[in-house]
DNA sequence: CTGTTAGCGCTTTCAA
DNA sequence: TTGAAAGCGCTAACAG
């Protein structure tokens, strides 16, 4: 008795002829907003499209309606834990509003970033939300600002994630402010001889969370020499090889900061595999706070950023839907994302 | 000079008003596939489009060709590194065939991921990919390869993750043959008293595991007596707490193997917090050599799958552009994906 | 090769 | 309230 399979989905028009209405109630009663159907024709309508195994088609409905119900996502990695927990947090986020998101990866590259931004434009995105890894210094900077601008004067909403990004929303990440408490508190248990594994120079948030580190330290009167700071990718490797020339450098140090987490863990693992035990000599710091860092040995120190809660703030930033989330007081405004120091098993007090 | 901030997009009429040719012309040019347009009307068009700043608007594409450029990927938790991983070769790969994804999360939850199915039919997507944890024995299973069957009865392409999913394209993994090989490896290395923290019963890819292993242990005439295989999440705190529990039911192991590598994860971190060390006394094994095994400690024996490849392959299987990655001969079809053993420091010989 | 003209599936005036 | 009809932005015959 069952129909062949017909080959394409069925259509509204469908579902009217089916429930003997007009395309116009059809539509009414399965989509539209006030609710003005006389309910008998609405159970047939519904029922109809039961049967028929009818769903809307978003696409139709968003060009007939000029706007759509999609977020399109922008990281660098979303294999790095970093950015795929702001991903869950923006797709748990967008579901309960009813918005499906889609992710594209960057590659921490600003070309291709730039070039992703232009493709996901053709999806008339509500909201375009850009995380991580903000360049300084590219000449692609300027015509992303451009393009953005360009995306918002349409009708699109824009949030970052990082740091201040000029006349975008954006959540706020105190990479400074939460860099200098770390150095401050890690100054407190006694360290004094002190590495930097930085990320490229480029790469702002590496920039910010050195600065703040170094700040953190002088506060101590401890200072950072030049040959301390290593620059290296901002990748697990990274933190491996720019370890790997931090030793072979001969310096004498007690502490090793990396301005990320995925980087620091690279950092325990070259010391181990050069024989050197973390957290008995030599303390390892990151920043993150992603999940794995409790379970590598010694547990690393770290800052703590809500990554879950940052990807949706972004989104509510930007749908308008930014309930102050318990977070006792002030408006919500570009406050910053509180971070907090966590001291774990890599940082034991000297 | 600027005009002042239009409130919508430019259009391709807008595009072809401004080259002063026709509609269709500017279509032709800027999208058409066979190119049959004189070159100097087509440069007119490019440059008015990129004059008013104009992007093809998808959806309204979609809507006029009958298809779209999306790929669907179901995944249960974005966050984990599991699916990331395979995330990341669904991007890539999809990104290099100009189709763009979106991401849903379904949490393991049978009922949520046959909602989002439907609801991701109302994006029309061209392919859908279903990673991880088919469930067994739900109500909701027959009901989703309905829903599956119908949507490739309208045009849709299906691709599976995982054990075979009857009539869908799948990519296979063997998760019994790789735990097989497992159990071999380590009863080779002289363990000999097991236990397994396996997942929850109705995960399929847990239970495979489980048997896998089951199997190798007893080519080596080794048992796994029930009492042994202790049911947890598929979590990282799953495996936490699996191991209390199986420390404090007080058996003597020298092996623990979780089905996979979050719940291992999980299990080195609880043994250690009981004061005992992983990998001296009692070697730990998980499943699928996420990227964080490496660097915990001791490293994790594990069976490698390669999780990026993985995530291409699904995207090219159901796109038909599955070709044949340089694995020396034999036709794509649903020949599983080779799995590998990799012992590592977790399980020393004995 | 170019332009005209129907659609695609859905929403939304505008009368009835 | 309901239905007819005019779009939304784009593509695809179809003539010219």
């Amino acid at each position: 008795m069952s129909a062949p399979a017909s080959k394409s989905p069925a259509t509204l028009h469908d579902v009217a002829r089916e429930a003997g209405v007009s395309l116009a109630t059809a539509s009414r009663s399965l989509n539209g907003s006030a609710r003005k159907v006389n309910e008998a024709y609405r159970q047939r309508v519904v029922e109809a499209a039961q049967r028929l195994g009818y769903t809307t088609n978003l696409f139709a409905q968003a060009v007939a309606k000029g706007s759509t119900t999609t977020v399109a996502l922008l990281v660098a990695d979303i294999a790095d834990p970093y950015f795929s927990s702001i991903a869950a947090g923006v797709i748990n986020a967008a579901s309960e509003e009813g918005l499906v998101v889609t992710i594209a990866v960057t590659g921490r590259n600003a070309q291709r970033e730039l070039d992703t931004v232009r493709a996901l434009r053709g999806q008339r995105p509500r909201v375009m939300i850009l995380a991580g890894s903000r360049t300084t210094g590219s000449a692609f900077e300027e015509q992303l600002r451009l393009e953005l601008s360009s995306f918002e004067d349409t009708g699109g909403k824009v949030a970052f994630i990082s740091q201040d990004a000029a006349p975008f929303a954006t959540v706020l990440l105190d990479n400074y402010g939460g860099a200098r408490d770390l150095a401050v508190a890690l100054a407190g248990l006694g360290y004094r001889d002190v590495a930097v594994i930085a990320g490229p120079p480029e790469i702002r948030t590496a920039e910010e969370r050195l600065d703040g580190f170094t700040e953190g330290l002088a506060e101590h009167g401890i200072t950072l020499p030049p040959e301390r700071i290593i620059h290296a990718d901002f990748t697990r490797d990274g933190g491996y090889r720019g370890t790997q020339e931090l030793l072979a450098s001969g310096a004498s140090v007690d502490l090793v900061f990396a301005v990320n987490d995925v980087m620091a863990v690279g950092v325990v693992s070259a010391l181990r595999d050069a024989g050197i035990v973390p957290g008995t000599g030599i303390g390892v710091a990151g920043y993150d706070d992603i999940p794995t860092v409790r379970d590598i040995t010694p547990a690393l120190t770290t800052v703590r950023i809500p990554l879950e809660d940052v990807g949706r703030r972004a989104l509510q930033l930007a749908t308008g839907t930014a309930y102050d989330g318990g977070t006792a007081g002030v408006g919500a405004g570009p406050e910053a994302i509180p971070t907090e120091t966590i001291i774990r098993g890599s940082t034991p007090r000297r």
